[in-house]
DNA sequence: CGAGACCTGTTACACGTTTAAGTAGGCGGC
DNA sequence: GCCGCCTACTTAAACGTGTAACAGGTCTCG
């Protein structure tokens, strides 16, 4: 019934406290037998190291915190991903019996000061930093705390802390090329908040793939959320040359397209292709179900954590590619609508999906 | 930088330490002028408690522990619901100063055993216990280890555990209401796993209130996954008499039966009305979009949360109450298809929503 | 056979906080 | 003027671990 402590086991085995340490931390100054009987008296006991007092001693809270915000994360995009990243990050953790400590905010100010308050309580050993924004404050205020840190996205150059980013250039490269090869030539992208920093550098890396494709025009829509999505794909289709594909940031905002298209009587993928930049469930079950870039979330919580456990350590670890995004491939991609005039013709006129 | 404790302070206020603990602490046994002068230092050094020794101290960890199933709680449905529901008990949590860990296990065995070791190792003072299932053996475990805790979900006298619970009855016949007040006579469900145990009240209660409008009919699917929703919904319109209403448990089995459904021509709600137990972002997205039963899991956590905090002041608490399901009518549901005799016989006979 | 080295175990203290018990000093009351 | 009591504080111990420093005893080797 009542917990099981050291002192417990040295009054059973008649030996001092300190034995028992040594013999359970598996540390030399005690005979192999007085170990054994040690270990078997523990084991029959019951004991189990408390944790409040490891933590004290050692000056190691053997926690790490999680702070996500209250509005966002859970807003834009179904919460599909974070869950499972922070199934990951849990399953990395727990094999170091490190415990995970969730935390919601509303917003950045909010942030800075549980990590203050963590810091100065010793409450975590350590953070995982998600969703970083252009000129995060968050990240110069853990800095300062000294605090050890790991940032999930592509902070590399500003920011010392630790990054793990996941190379959204190869995901463009690659959602670019899917279209392509299906024939598309006029591809719009409809993104977020650019005022995240994944947000900004995707569009940067969807220009640069069209580059390289020598595909240009700016198709591209900034600061879209799920309630804008209309507009803008309505306002997309209304141009004189109207994209054949387009690709959508954030499962929600496609999906409220899809019924937009649907009452434009524009068919998906036969007249426009559709595509969303990180898979969730949702897009698995719209009708059409969704061609998306898709990251193994619950891999990129391991590998987040198992940084930010190496840094624990004491080690100095630097930035770290994550995992890589692949396509899923589903039904709302299709060839491009046939071109209205021959192929080998110089110049190619595609019967967009505009506006009927 | 580094963390200041109440020796420095008191070494700067020229007192002992308990001086300043007890000043800290809002305690009697200190000067009104001493008291002043420890706060002010406390507060320009930026002294914080720490957690570990106040824990080691108090025998209290401050923390509680919700654990959630891997495979389970992720898949069956979109997990907006566990998501903000662990942000309202967070929010709840917060406030009191208390943190919460959050751990996912494959089975419940693993969850029992890391009972035992949160236990044993005082590193979470109570739990809270989601998706009870019918015997569930984490119930006794707990109750075993005389741990605190709460079962969210109906297991009012099957378990000594305090439960807040939500009225399904209610809900169900809300639902079932709400469908005969459109028209509808003949209305089907289509349920989950039996051995969650809110399955299976959430069936009976659908039962009762079919009973209790006089309808009877046993329309009624168990086990259903998102995978069989298209053969159960296929078997249900092949029917002599088949429903022109069903009420689907989880947004991703009424997704996957609205693909069933299109396929088979089977306008919805002009022919066929579907409903789903427990609101998410995919109802609201769906085309068309999912009439369902939405229950507010931020407060639902928050209530939870509340009822743990009381057990761990040490009060008895007994079954609460949770928040109310209401009806969030969207455009899956509509009036019953037109009866093909007049209403005034006294047999009706509905053109159900039959294959063609 | 005695001096060190080595093995096994102990004692003592630290981590940061709370709190029971103890000790001055001041003050009032008889 | 002495006793007792209150106030304002200190000392000491406790929570459960870990570990440095030390103490015997045995072994080894010259």
């Amino acid at each position: 019934m009542a917990r099981v402590t050291i002192a417990d086991i040295a009054r059973r085995a008649n030996v001092s406290t300190s034995a028992v340490s040594y013999a359970l931390n598996d540390r030399p100054g005690v005979g192999e037998a007085t170990r054994r009987d040690i270990l078997a008296i523990a084991e029959s006991m019951g004991w189990r190291p408390n944790r409040a007092a490891r933590s004290l001693q050692a000056a190691r809270a053997n926690a790490v915190g999680l702070i996500f915000r209250r509005d966002k994360d859970s807003a834009e995009e179904t919460s599909s991903f974070l869950l499972r990243f922070l199934d990951g990050v849990e399953s990395e953790l727990s094999e170091h019996d490190i415990v995970l400590v969730v935390h919601a905010v509303p917003d950045h100010a909010a942030e800075i000061e549980v990590y203050r308050r963590w810091y100065a309580e010793s409450r975590v050993d350590g953070v995982i930093l998600i969703n970083p924004v252009v000129d995060d404050l968050r990240l110069p205020a853990v800095v300062k705390l000294g605090m050890p840190a790991v940032v999930v996205g592509d902070v590399r150059g500003h920011s010392p802390l630790p990054a793990v980013w996941t190379d959204d250039t190869e995901a463009a490269t690659l959602a670019v090329e899917h279209l392509i090869g299906l024939g598309h030539r006029r591809i719009a992208r409809v993104g977020g908040h650019v005022e995240l920093l994944h947000t900004r550098i995707r569009k940067a890396a969807f220009s640069k793939a069209l580059a390289a494709a020598r595909l240009g025009g700016d198709l591209n829509v900034d600061n879209a959320t799920e309630e804008d999505a209309e507009r803008v794909t309505r306002r997309l289709l209304a141009r004189k040359s109207p994209p054949t594909a387009i690709l959508y940031e954030g499962d929600t905002m496609a999906m409220r397209a899809l019924v937009t298209l649907r009452e434009l009587g524009v068919s998906v993928p036969k007249d426009l292709s559709v595509m969303v930049w990180d898979d969730s469930p949702l897009c698995r079950l719209a009708y059409p179900s969704l061609t998306a870039l898709r990251r193994d979330a619950f891999m990129y919580g391991r590998l987040v954590a198992a940084h930010l456990v190496t840094r624990l350590s004491g080690q100095a670890v630097t930035d770290r590619r994550g995992t890589v995004a692949e396509i899923q491939v589903r039904d709302s991609t299709g060839p491009a609508p046939v071109t209205v005039r021959d192929r080998k013709s110089g110049r190619q006129k595609d019967a967009g999906a505009g506006i009927r």
